[in-house]
DNA sequence: AACGGGCCCAACCGCCCGAGG
DNA sequence: GCCTCGGGCGGTTGGGCCCGT
């Protein structure tokens, strides 16, 4: 029958959250660790949907957050990955673990799209494989993962992705090896001067959490906009880390992204690598899952093309 | 300087899947 | 084995911002 809707319509409310909103969640997520997002809204007071605040969280506040400024490494990745896997964004995310399903889908609707739209209207385009878009590349057309889903048994889309991973491969290669003249654009390729531009989610959630932490603090950020971030807010983050729950891995993530050890995600200690996987996958930004994992160090393996570099994946040793 | 159009992004919606009872 | 619930995913939309005229 008809599902209930995962809230009550009323008494909901929607739009934009509020720092004060956001503090509430990320207050309580440290606490409690991400996950019974149900009981997040009566435990905390929020009227949001769950859902609402799972994706607030997942989508925002989440530390180890990148936002804008896609690299162009980011980018060709973006594009070879969709032509690999079609929409299916968290997917897609997982490997680039810095960057949201959400924001990786925005950034291929907005800019990508018409970028390879362009190009093959320029005759041809480079970029092959990737050219998915519209109606037919991928046979499934672009109603995207789910019609993949939906047409195609979990056998079939696998076999159907080793037959394009031929032009994958061919594609990915191609793509990493045009110019890789930062080993980790995850953090080399952030132009200095822009990281203030995008600042981080964990910039934000450093910012509420110095008003929170402090007495009489609270209030938090007035503004959760980038334009508000100030200089205050890189040690916040590792200081805010709780014990090992999900947001205390991923914080660490977070700062790894500032200092540049993109790796740091697999460096947890082992009591904390289930919960953050847990998050990560959570999150659909994070863990790679094994299959994926295995498919591209196969995909990748011979060329020694260092997306590994590129791509800060889990451990892939975990795998084998 | 004002207006309009286009672009970008955060958030919502609906569907699907897996887990638990 | 069936039903319900919670979580996750992808598509879409609306508001705000930016740029060009």
């Amino acid at each position: 029958m008809g599902r209930p809707p995962c809230c009550d319509k009323v008494g909901v409310k929607k739009g934009p959250w509020t720092p004060e909103e956001d503090l509430m969640l990320v207050s309580y997520i440290q606490e409690h660790g991400a996950g019974n997002w149900r009981a997040v809204p009566t435990n905390t007071g929020l009227m949001r949907c769950s859902k609402s605040c799972r994706l607030r969280w997942t989508n925002y506040l989440r530390p180890g957050i990148k936002r804008g400024n896609f690299t162009e490494q980011e980018e060709k990745l973006i594009v070879h990955l969709q032509a690999l896997l079609g929409n299916r964004w968290a997917a897609i995310a997982s490997y680039l673990p810095e960057r949201t399903d959400n924001d990786i889908k925005n950034y291929w609707n907005t800019h990508l799209k018409k970028k390879l739209k362009k190009m093959q209207a320029a005759g041809g385009g480079e970029d092959g494989g990737a050219a998915s878009e519209g109606g037919g590349g991928r046979g499934d057309g672009d109603g995207g993962g789910k019609s993949v889903k939906a047409a195609a048994p979990k056998g079939q889309w696998e076999r159907r992705l080793q037959t394009d991973i031929h032009t994958a491969r061919q594609a990915l290669r191609d793509a990493l090896s045009l110019d890789h003249p930062d080993p980790s654009p995850a953090t080399a390729a952030t132009p200095a001067g822009s990281s203030a531009a995008y600042a981080s989610s964990a910039d934000n959630i450093a910012r509420l959490l110095q008003g929170w932490m402090r007495p009489g603090g609270g209030g938090g950020g007035n503004g959760k906009g980038p334009e508000a971030s100030g200089s205050t807010s890189t040690t916040a983050t590792t200081q805010q880390q709780p014990q090992c729950s999900g947001e205390g891995a991923a914080s660490a993530s977070a700062s790894a992204s500032q200092s540049g050890a993109a790796a740091a995600a697999t460096a947890q200690t082992p009591e904390c690598s289930t919960e953050t996987s847990k998050m990560a996958t959570g999150g659909g930004a994070g863990g790679p899952a094994p299959a994926f994992s295995m498919l591209e160090s196969w995909l990748l393996d011979d060329g020694g093309m260092g997306l590994m570099d590129v791509v800060p994946l889990g451990d892939p040793s975990e795998f084998f």
